[in-house]
DNA sequence: GATGAATGAGGCTTCATTCAT
DNA sequence: CATGAATGAAGCCTCATTCAT
């Protein structure tokens, strides 16, 4: 806002948006061809650039995926964490995070195959758990509130839930793409139908089963959650004392 | 008959023979090194023959995938339909089939993801959709027996519940893959947390024989499966410190 | 005839049989496909034999080409000779291997080519010179005559008429097969004018015997010529006209 | 113009530079083993590029033959335009196009016959008719020229005059190349008694047979012409009207 | 003898990356 | 700094010929 509409900041801002241009053609391509399918000579045409340019932004054909990869999963992840709002009940921001992760899976469904297919890249590792990770941590972090608010038991295993959680939206994704036509009422329909379920099998309001969960189990979970830090924090050692080498 | 049982089955039993080491050793290496990992050349002296031998087996290298993975969905999909005995209730074959469905997926992960790979092979779809329904089936017959069976109401949208099934069971495997260890208590709290939740939100009878489990069951699972992730994460942290050296 | 029909001549003629199938299928298909398009494998099928007893007959691709090369440029030779009938004065004859070669070179076009595409196998000679020499040498011998006859000087030097004659006809046979439509009348304009050229160039008798063709039959021959390039044209006009549609 | 004559052209000078010496080399590679018989690999080392950079100037093997084949025919089409000099009669421009033609033949025998081996590259028409038509269209322009000059007689069809002299000029080249020595007296007396024949045969002035020819004749040579017109415009028609689709 | 599976040496072509201009 | 021609290492596949059965 403090720039002019005609100031042309010469230089780094040039730069970066020739950077942008350049990984929004490249996920365009990537997309519509497969990470092989895409040669640089084509790209550096599409993009206007010549080979050895874009050589000067990444050093690599597989970099250049890496970079896109993780700004589509910043992008979503933003996208996430946009979707709900915090004033919302936690049940009503898990049914708007179901809604949104579903919209965006059969959105970039395209895209994430791809993602998925890269994990396989033998040599080089260009998609990470790390942005994975970072996605699903939206989840989790209502999750806890809802547990925290009394809206879930709090000895529910979270994994178990994030797992059916995710799980369903993406293969229900997978199968509603798979159709001729695709209605939003199915979408509708997987929604409602997964938030019922996370509803009735962990809520705490509903007089379900699970509410009949004695002393012993509270124990369990306890335990459970102090393993999971200090699996967490052994894990980190390790990493770091690895990366030191 | 006139052959004993050692007796060497001169031609086509021999080529049957040859081109099942084919089979099996492109089948490892796709695993091992994805699909275009793999050098015709490379697959020749893995399995002993030379390059142009294997184009009499196999006209292609895509066609060679191609019967792998057939070969794969088939003996997968008989495996599933042998996980259930049709004796047991619905309820119990359902079970049955989450168990070996885990189990499979977790087992051939890799090859799994391969086959999400190949499925974008733009011109030559190498993975079809067909072999999928073929292995999907199963859990649809024993969904249509629970319902005829009155285990679960006759309203319930049965693809809904089947992508939850294997939704969920997918990317559980995912989860538990990631992690450093494979706990088998793990993937019983997988199986028992979905099952619940099925019979939760759509069987008929709300005192259902799984819910009765009794807890001290439960309670050891829990304990088994907290312990057991402890060990891994040691057992990793131990082995990582010794990379260092 | 000192064979009676039933009796089975098995071993040599059983082989000679099969021998000459084989000769018969091979040069059908070289001529189809030319000789780097034709694979043994396709061969053995055609003929019904196997691969390996190809090579108990022939023992290279090559040597079968050229044994078929050979049996046809016997064949034509004998035919030429057999064209013509030493009773009638040598410029008839010369008249009658004029047509006998033309019509030839204009049906086994294809076949010639190919011979000529392998005069060039670098290392290996399929073709030789000595076939040709064989053919030729019928033009010779009625040349001699013809000189021997007085109906040509005898200082007129057989290889330069050797030349125009087979070169003429040759070209023409290549030019007529050039065009839509493959008039007769064509073909006999073409042999009149080349012996009419022989006859004024190195005839001794200025009213010889061709000259003395009636003019009638000469007027009708060209008229039936100019008849059928424009029936030809008109038959092409209308197909092309219909591939319009 | 900043630039010295001897300066460096940087860039595209540079290319078609290397452009030509690839043409040239590689010529020279198919004539001496045939098409089949050069490998892009030794190509690549003749013109001391790379194996890719062949690649940049011509996508195919093919391709880069069929540039060598019509650059081939355009050189000799200049030359055989440039060997005849219109002030010439008619007659002399003929004898000096024989001359020039039988020189060329015979000096670039092997790429002639290379060519030809072409024609018949089952898939991909490597060599075109119309180049051909591009080159004896010299020899048609001085017929005409002759016609009008009334050298030649005016019901002569040019297309058997055209074909006894491109056909006797290639066998005789055959012939000649065939004996152990070239000597120029056999081009000399191969020419001579062509042009002689041809005189004898369809001249004017000479008072031979020809011009004893009837009015019949006459009449029926006009009508010829005439169809030739008609088959002519009608061939032409049948083109357009196949080009407009 | 007949068979046809096996061989294995290349053939043409592709393409990420570099580097002289 | 940008350019884009050059590189060159493989990759997949073909096919005449052999030889164990």
């Amino acid at each position: 806002m403090a720039q002019t509409s005609a100031a042309p900041l010469t230089r780094r801002q040039k730069i970066e948006q020739k950077e942008h241009a350049l990984l929004w053609a490249a996920r365009q391509m990537f997309v519509e061809h497969g990470y092989d399918g895409v040669r640089m000579a084509a790209l550096a045409k599409r993009v206007g650039m010549s080979e050895g340019s874009i050589y000067s932004y990444f050093s690599t054909k597989s970099d250049l995926m890496q970079a896109i990869v993780i700004d589509f999963w910043r992008e979503i992840a933003d996208g996430a964490r946009a979707s709900v709002s915090s004033d919302d009940p936690p049940f009503q921001q898990l049914c708007d995070l179901a809604e949104y992760h579903l919209a965006t899976v059969i959105k970039h469904f395209d895209f994430l195959d791809l993602t998925v297919t890269l994990r396989r890249g033998a040599d080089d590792n260009i998609v990470s758990r790390e942005q994975l990770r970072a996605y699903t941590s939206v989840f989790d972090d209502i999750f806890r509130k809802a547990v925290d608010c009394g809206e879930i038991s709090p000895d529910v295993v979270m994994w178990l839930v994030r797992d059916t959680f995710f799980g369903t939206l993406e293969y229900s994704a997978r199968s509603i793409l798979g159709r001729r036509t695709q209605s939003t009422s199915d979408m509708t329909l997987v929604i409602d139908n997964l938030l019922e379920q996370i509803q009735k099998s962990y809520g705490l309001n509903t007089n379900g089963a699970v509410s009949a969960s004695s002393l012993e189990e509270r124990i369990t979970t306890r335990l459970e959650s102090v393993a999971d830090r200090l699996e967490g924090a052994m894990t980190q050692l390790a990493r770091d004392s690895n990366l030191e080498s």
